[in-house]
DNA sequence: AACCCGTGTTGGATCGATCCATGCCAGGAG
DNA sequence: CTCCTGGCATGGATCGATCCAACACGGGTT
């Protein structure tokens, strides 16, 4: 904590100023700080003492500089999409500065334009400014894994290489066909028997693979789907003319859906036709956005494990980034 | 851009490098960087010439060592609250991000428990990783702003210093009053004289000053607001209770919320009652969160604007970090 | 008594960019 | 021709923590 004297703070003390005070020299303070264990007992204690008096904590810039190590992991945030249900974005950053924090490290955030994937990832890199990244758009093709690797840049990816199966990165990334069959299943043990699906562009390598999930737990229990899926863009109106159609056409009971942007369309579509979401017909969505929770009861939602997908990334990271390096293979997580 | 050279990274070039390769001393290419206008043309075309082919972007670690500034700027994180309307949070650090790169800087996230709101500021303070903070959760007796001030550090808060209107710092904030005035006679406008509003506790001064506004704009127009008014808990079920309360009592056509979570309890109690929101009740928000914006129509929202309020905020933190030193007063922004 | 060894400690050098005082040179005045 | 001045360029020192090689010392060995 802070020093209990009231002294104005003009400069922090320096690592000199404690050796002074403790009457060591500096490298033993650095050691007492960095390898304690090198030093005899009552040395450490009288250091610690000094430490804590003046209330000393290593200058960021002068460890940087010499450790070639800023301690710094880099994250590029997009503006945020007007209109969805945005996934995801804020609990996972939440999720990786808590994990980060306990590995010693701290999120540097950095814009970038969705048209220009590569901005802003080669300055920081060539300044030193960051130790690694974590790289969260990984959906459309990835050119910042290659480019990445390429610069024998450390980064870890949330999200598959969904392109390129054979790509050797640290990966971390949420198993949404599991997740969409555990749902789907979850339906059909209450009794449903046409649940339809409403997902995303077939381009959507996400998207096909929740879909995959809804597709299995059908087919095991040898129910019918043709006709029963549609593919549409991830907008609210989309998923609402989407639920119109299946609803005419096909009179499913329930609707599992890749995103909770969708899964509102739905709603909308429920109340317009007088339709009581959860009760005359059943709702999932995917994310557990906040809208999904304010929403509830009447739509439920496939929960990430975001906290556990920074604790993951983290680990990849420290991998990365220790002596020796330890490679971290992909790491694939349920959801709960 | 990168360089064009085909070269792996090994170590990043230094200025000495990019001296040697110009034929020049090392201050000179760091007056090509810092003060260009010091050299002859000729002598900074060549420089810079160089530091195009080499790639040369100056070491962070060691530019902040020499200057005593990190470049980064803090913003505390707190976990996302479940089951509420996350008010602005993650638009607004966005916003943060890209105005602080305009100006040269990055923002470093931290996190800190909501009972400790000075944690983790000391450290990085203590430890010089950044030059000032962001501090954005001002609205319940803000030990942070008295704490910084005591030490010091730079910082500009996110939120007017309602305990204590004598403080000095530089603030940014959005005149909720005024939106909700705007949001009331709008309603009043469309031919509603029965405005309900639904509330925070007395205790929270961001709550008080919203409902001033609407109680302004029916004042304003000699409608009586007794009985109309509501006083709740931030939460859906909440909003939801008292909203029902008031269709009993009062018999409002329109509502007026200090929060998009209490608007989405009270379009559960009209979808309950079989009322139609937007036509037979009126509905408005605060925040225009992603949820109004995906419930939108029969929900409408006083929207913030972040954008503004992040580009002020850095301003202001310009003026303190410059020299001199530039006064920032407080700075207070309306709703569009 | 001379020697060695491991535990702890020490001053000096280093990371890379910037500040400082000095030095060089061309051009104008005496 | 000498002196001076202003505009730039130059080597050395500096920021603070860490790495490196050397060294002091007490205890055990021959």
């Amino acid at each position: 904590m802070a020093p209990m004297s009231g002294r104005l703070p003009t400069t922090p003390p320096t690592l000199a100023d404690v050796a002074e005070r403790a009457g060591v020299s500096r490298q033993t303070v650095s050691n007492a700080v960095n390898n304690p264990d090198l030093l005899r007992a009552d040395t450490l204690a009288r250091v610690q003492e000094a430490i804590a008096e003046l209330g000393y904590l290593p200058n960021r810039a002068a460890r940087n500089l010499r450790t070639r190590a800023s301690h710094l992991i880099g994250l590029r945030i997009q503006p945020v999409l007007e209109g969805t249900a945005n996934p995801t974005m804020d609990r996972f950053v939440h999720s990786l500065v808590e994990a980060s924090r306990e590995a010693g490290y701290h999120v540097l955030l950095f814009s970038g334009e969705p048209g220009e994937p590569l901005a802003g990832y080669d300055d920081l890199l060539r300044s030193t400014a960051v130790d690694a990244f974590v790289v969260t758009d990984t959906y459309l093709g990835n050119p910042q894994a290659s480019w990445l690797d390429s610069r024998r840049a450390p980064f870890v990816a949330f999200g598959r290489p969904w392109e390129n199966p054979t790509a050797t990165h640290a990966w971390v990334d949420v198993d949404g066909a599991a997740g969409c069959q555990l749902a789907t299943d979850h339906l059909l043990d209450k009794g449903h028997e046409r649940v339809a699906w409403i997902g995303w562009r077939k381009d959507s390598r996400i998207g096909e693979d929740r879909r995959a999930g809804w597709h299995r737990a059908m087919h095991a229990r040898g129910l019918p789907t043709t006709g029963l899926a549609s593919r549409v863009e991830d907008t609210v109106v989309s998923g609402r003319s989407a639920a119109g159609v299946l609803l005419d056409e096909a009179r499913p009971t329930a609707f599992v859906c890749a995103s909770d942007t969708l899964a509102m369309g739905v709603l909308h579509t429920l109340h317009e036709r007088g339709l009581r979401a959860g009760d005359d017909v059943a709702v999932v969505g995917f994310d557990d956005s906040q809208i999904a929770q304010v929403v509830r009861p009447g739509l439920s939602s496939v929960r990430q494990p975001l906290e556990e997908v920074a604790v993951e990334v983290v680990k990849a990271l420290e991998g990365l980034l220790g002596h020796p390096r330890v490679a971290h293979p992909g790491v694939l997580l349920g959801t709960p």
